[in-house]
RNA sequence: GCCGAAAUGGCUCAACUGGUAGAGCAACUGACUUGUAAUCAGUAGGUUGCGGGUUCAAGUCCUGCUUUCGGCACCA
């Protein structure tokens, strides 16, 4: 998908065409006040206030025939260039654009840009006439937070996105089409990997048969390279004492965003949104030399987070998920070496999976509200130059952002985008010195000193949720022989005469501990073969006369017309290289 | 949570301004006996998300709730 904000002449276009909007906007809605009107990666969005009305997807027509006009009357674009007096005479009318003007320094050149009788405050630059914008398309309504907070008024915010050619038009809106074929919460329903129910909650997901056979291997797969990495796994309950909680400050922070206490006699529980206070406990039990360090625990585990009802997407963001989590015990000489190791080993898994859609954030708190923080602001310092320093050493490329770090320290995340467009984390690698403090965890040193661990919490597949939607997505359900949850079908040509050797095929796959299913419908070849394809099982075997004749297997892969003829002994061998090799098939 | 929109057999969708809920696929039954993406015929399946209300009459209008969708805010 293209990124309009990256390119030099979509983005002036876009820009143009916000203003555009905006003037058709003011046309029908005389008393609108606007606010600003960007240019995004997917286009452009303006925000309005109007009042007590509210625009409707069905206002978009009318907003979009009046557009239209104003393209066809072919108004001049022009530029104007005004003293900050001047703007604030111009713009007096409306509370939004004195907001900006006065935000803008003294002795700086304020420009608008006039187009008939609408004119804007805008640095620009813009194209030289309406007319230039005819491709254009109104995509969204929603309203929108003035200033992005929500304590404030909500706006009317309107997108749109607007190309040079019908053409180009045409493809982005078909490519905004196949991205949501790629959703996961269809391919998921459309596969049988999960399903929801109300009677069961919102945000719950279920695991159908399908579903849990690829969260198996995942677990199988990740778990495997954990052990060989020296993660020790361990189990700990989902739920814990407030008390837990109000220990590691989680509660103060996020006491809301918890499903209610459960309040006993005495005491009061919570189901866990996050493990780490359970593992700080476990290093708690014993006692630590250096020697033991980096002590790394890691657990599959099940967490329950009262996300916002419109915060709740599929299996992206749910309120019951299952994280692939660890936290790393170390000396704060083992710190690098630590992060490093679990940054390798994220590269390594999303070679494995062939993502090459991601980038590394390194998330920092904000300068301008360190209150939310615990820690000291040396400490920060030290922390985020750390993971500054791990990241150019391994020569990662890598984009800042303050703002997004946890309370207790900074992270590394892992972005990606999903099929409808939105940002998430996948994995994630945090540094942690508030957490050890506040449980009071202690090791050994070598001179026998009792020193305070550091700890790096990550998670590698983030939450197995959101890493299968994503998953989903990038491989257009596709998922990889060792992830599929058949991986091969058999089709006997005619019951009556191959039913039998059909059968001894599937013995000796399931023998072999392949997941393999038998169509024996009575039903026409083709038609089993389509429905074969439409499951995206990745091998799919015809067995008839040829085959029982000379014990050979033929198969037909997903999506290719070819057949291939080969022995039992090759196919067997075939399958498990290509399960091994975990190989990533497109 | 906020601003909007939506909810009709298992799935995908129809039902003009209120007038007896339909179709395709899937399922089931039967016929057909077939070599790589849909054989034909029949049967069954819905108190239209849930609850109130308006009306002679509600899938359709009003209202409360639930869930879903698009954004915003949030995201340990």
């Amino acid at each position: 998908m293209i990124n309009i904000k990256e390119n030099e002449k979509l983005n002036k276009l876009n820009h143009s065409c916000a203003h555009l909007l905006a003037h058709a906007v003011k046309h029908l809605y005389p008393e609108a006040k606007f606010w600003v009107g960007p240019v995004i990666e997917e286009g452009f969005y303006y925000d309005i206030d109007l009042g007590d009305k509210v625009v409707t997807e069905e206002d978009l027509a009318k907003i979009t025939k009046e557009m239209k006009k104003i393209v066809k009357s072919n108004k001049l674009i022009k530029r104007i260039e005004l003293s900050k007096e001047e703007a604030l005479e111009l713009f007096g009318d409306d509370p939004y654009k004195v907001d900006l003007i006065e935000n803008m320094a003294a002795d700086e050149v304020i420009t608008a840009y006039r187009q008939d009788d609408f004119v804007d405050l805008c640095r620009g630059p813009h194209v030289e006439s309406t007319k230039m914008l005819k491709y254009f398309k109104l995509l969204k309504v929603s309203g929108a937070y003035f200033k992005g907070d929500s304590k404030n008024k909500v706006l009317q915010r309107i997108y749109g996105v607007c190309f040079e050619s019908e053409e180009e038009l045409e493809a982005h809106l078909e490519a905004l089409e196949d991205a949501k074929q790629r959703d996961h919460r269809k391919l998921g329903k459309d596969l049988g990997i999960f399903m929801f129910a109300d009677l069961v909650g919102k945000g719950l997901p279920m695991w159908l048969p399908n579903g849990f056979i690829v969260r198996r291997a995942l677990v199988d797969y990740i778990t495997d390279k954990e052990i060989d990495l020296g993660y020790q796994h361990v189990m700990t309950p989902s739920l814990g004492n407030v008390d837990l909680y109000k220990t590691s400050g989680h509660w103060d922070h996020y006491k809301e965003d918890m499903f209610p206490a459960m309040d006993l006699d005495e005491e009061s529980y919570v189901l866990r949104p996050m493990n780490c206070p359970h593992h700080m406990m476990m290093f708690k039990n014993s006692m630590h030399s250096y020697r033991d360090l980096p002590l790394r625990i890691a657990e599959i585990a099940n967490d329950f987070r009262y996300e916002a009802s419109g915060a709740v997407c599929g299996i992206e963001r749910t309120r019951a998920f299952t994280q692939n989590d660890s936290h790393i015990f170390c000396r704060p000489s083992q710190i690098k070496e630590e992060f490093k190791g679990v940054i390798e080993l994220i590269l390594g898994v999303y070679k494995d999976f062939g993502f090459e859609n991601y980038q590394f954030r390194l998330s920092l708190r904000d300068k301008n509200n360190t209150e939310k923080y615990f820690g000291n602001d040396e400490l920060w310092e030290k922390s985020e130059t750390e993971l500054r320093e791990v990241l150019e050493e391994l020569g990662v490329n890598y984009y800042e952002a303050e703002g997004e770090a946890a309370f207790y320290g900074p992270k590394l995340d892992v972005q990606v985008r999903s099929a409808i467009g939105h940002d998430v984390t996948l994995s994630t690698v945090q540094l942690d010195y508030q957490l050890p403090e506040r449980f009071e965890l202690e090791y050994v040193d070598e001179d026998g000193m009792r020193k305070r661990p550091v700890v790096i919490h990550r998670a590698i597949l983030g939450s197995l949720d959101r890493f299968i939607a994503f998953l989903l997505e990038e491989t257009k359900g596709n998922l990889p022989l060792w992830l599929s949850p058949v991986q091969v079908n058999i089709i006997p040509v005619k019951n009556e005469y191959h039913l039998e050797y059909a059968k001894e095929v599937e013995s000796l796959l399931k023998q072999k501990k392949i997941r393999v299913s038998l169509d024996a419908r009575d039903e026409k070849l083709g038609y089993r073969m389509r429905e074969s394809q439409t499951k995206k099982i990745p091998y799919t075997l015809v067995l008839g006369d040829k085959e029982k004749d000379d014990h050979m297997i033929s198969y037909r892969l997903h999506g290719e017309q070819k057949t291939t003829t080969v022995s039992q002994d090759d196919f067997v061998r075939l399958l498990k290289e290509e399960i091994t090799e975990k190989k990533y098939q497109k």
